[in-house]
DNA sequence: GCTTGACCTCAAGTCGACTTGAAGTCGTAC
DNA sequence: GTACGACTTCAAGTCGACTTGAGGTCAAGC
């Protein structure tokens, strides 16, 4: 099984070491062993970084990701609430698609003031929906609380 | 023209009165006029917070996102810079379909390890394309910054 | 005319997610 | 066998985005 140090993790990755120890401390990634003080990290781990990173490009807290990744490289979360988090997605994938639309707008209307014009409103109509609220659930007193533990 | 106390503007956005203080503090809003002491809001600024829990889900800054907006209710960044956010919302919403597919699978699969779940692997391979790595910029220090000024 | 309650300011605190720095430990190459 | 460089720990610092708290102001209703 191949083995590699944090610093070819980290250029594999482009996770800062110091992020690796983080994630580590906190319980979100593993180090398989030590070389004399040196971590060790199965090349696995790599594969659980982009599903971190992407978490996070979803807006999802370390403590969040860590409940889907769990603690044994899967979740421990139920069914119903991993399908629920998908319905989430769903719905932050739209109003995406509003702030895009809403981007490509601004970039081409030539009116004086957007908040005006109606074409603008109309397209952030859609977005004055329900909108999600994030627990911002608290871990992270200092010393790094472990997360799921 | 109708004029808002701060509550009735927290009321109608969600947004606490501490939060359209500090938004008003660092630039992002503003109150048109005073009653005595008490701030004054046109109607506008709920368009305008709606922008900005749009952009803030979307994982903006709020220093992004005044540049979006900019000072005078339009955004000042060149039309090809918002052809890039634009775009990079686009990346974004690809990064968000691979997650909500990923977690769908994860609650259906009854794979031990989905890490090691070839179905898995390859929905994530996807995602291991070039990442948009946002500036993490510095604005906030104590005091509150003003943005864009 | 006084109480009430919604507002105000300003400083400091909190939280998540890291980063930095000082001081120490190794294994490999010379 | 020693120098180097990549690692280590641990405490403290930083940054963005707010929240909290103490103490103050003020307009409207009784």
């Amino acid at each position: 099984m191949r083995m590699m140090d944090i610093g070819e993790v980290a250029e594999l990755s482009g996770v800062p070491p110091s992020t690796l120890r983080y994630y580590e401390e906190i319980g979100l990634i593993r180090s398989i062993s030590r070389h004399g003080l040196r971590r060790q990290f199965d090349a696995d781990v790599l594969l659980k970084l982009s599903l971190i990173e992407l978490g996070k490009t979803a807006g999802f807290s370390l403590t969040e990701i860590a409940g889907m990744l769990g603690k044994d490289g899967r979740p421990d979360i139920p069914r119903d609430q991993l399908h629920a988090k998908a319905d989430d997605l769903q719905r932050q994938m739209l109003d995406l698609r509003v702030l895009r639309d809403a981007l490509r707008h601004v970039a081409e209307c030539p009116a004086p003031s957007h908040l005006e014009c109606p074409t603008f409103r109309k397209l952030l109509k859609g977005a004055t929906r329900r909108r999600v609220t994030r627990p911002r659930s608290g871990v992270g007193r200092r010393g790094g609380q472990r997360i799921g533990e």
